[in-house]
DNA sequence: CGAATTCTGTAGCGATTGATGCAGAATGGA
DNA sequence: TCCATTCTGCATCAATCGCTACAGAATTCG
């Protein structure tokens, strides 16, 4: 007594719902929340404003959506570098997956996270405190990860697990900002590999 | 045969406008370029939007002097960090500066400088490229000044200034998206001393 | 005084903002 | 076939955007 495989009612979507969330998101990333007019979004997406409204709600909603699959997507290489072995490992993959996403030659230089809206008018205040949000999950999983090196041994008992996951907090979101002023990748693996040189900062 | 010191002729003005500029770039600091409109601005200033195209061009003009007076105002403490005697102390005291500056209470979270114009639309580009150009002046200051460090000896000659001023500016910078997502000052400054004790990045 | 000059307030400009109403087109189910 | 459902394109909405025209008020100069 199976229900009926019964397929979607009325009549189907003349676009790919996936690559008009994806083209969002670049624009999202290139311009910001506020920045980035239905008009520019609509156009990039291919797609008329009915046809969007109807798939995704609204800006915000769109944004949201188009967040989601920022992190799971461009910025996936945050939880992957959590599963590093060892401290420095996760420490080392979270810089270098940063840079390499914040200065992919066919993407908008920078981190969404960072630039989307870090600063707002009135209705961008919404999208600001979701990457607020979101900057912060960052450090906590960052932070419990370092704790656990810490009750594993791989970080010494005196290290501070939060300070040093605000140093590579810190040192990421800073890699974004340069990234979006245009200084090239290799300056910035550069960096990177002389911000850990001293790790776990004595 | 001295020119007579003849006052302003036609009607005097009616503000202050240097206070208003100083209300303008507070705006511009918690809202950025494109999120503060024109009557959020002139709100905040005290005058009508006449007023503000008579003294000071238009929204651009405006924001370039506002620009222009929060680099000699709250973020004079970078020109005065370089002339610490040591390039340790001028670290610091950069630092130090950018803490104080993005998490003073009675002002706007975060440095104007990063916050103000990341991404932005159409109209925002020029502000950007301003901000960026500005940031990058902030990098070469503080790298001439580490090449004088090593040029007296103050850094060892193996020392390599560029490397270096990227590390001060890339915490500096995070630091001021840290202080937009609320991070207590202490903690930040937790972090400043930690990321110093190596230096100079051995 | 009158003339020239400069600032202020009101009122409104055209353009763009995010968001919808509505009719028609395209599908599945009965 | 006919209906219910869903999507699309066109036109448009009210609100806000940055900006300005215009007349009057306030000053200096002659």
């Amino acid at each position: 007594m199976g229900t009926k495989p019964s397929g979607p009612r009325g009549r189907p979507r003349g676009f790919d719902a996936d690559e008009a969330l994806e083209r969002a998101m670049l624009v999202f990333w290139e311009h910001g929340y506020e920045g980035a007019s239905l008009a520019c979004l609509t156009g990039a997406m291919g797609i008329s404003t009915t046809s969007m409204y109807a798939a995704f709600g609204n800006k915000q909603e769109l944004f949201r959506k188009a967040l989601d699959r920022y992190i799971t997507g461009p910025s996936g290489y945050l939880v992957r570098a959590l599963r590093e072995p060892t401290a420095l490992g996760v420490a080392g993959a979270i810089l270098a997956g940063t840079i390499r996403n914040t200065t992919r030659p066919a993407h908008p230089h920078g981190c969404l996270g960072v630039q989307a809206a870090l600063a707002a008018g009135d209705s961008g205040q919404e999208a600001r405190d979701l990457l607020i949000a979101w900057r912060d999950d960052g450090n906590s999983w960052i932070r419990e990860r370092f704790q656990r090196a810490v009750d594993e041994g791989d970080l010494p008992p005196e290290a501070d697990p939060g300070l040093l996951a605000r140093y590579i907090v810190t040192l990421a979101h800073g890699i974004a900002v340069q990234a979006a002023s245009n200084v090239p990748r290799d300056e910035l693996q550069r960096l990177a590999d002389a911000a850990l040189r001293g790790w776990p900062l004595s």
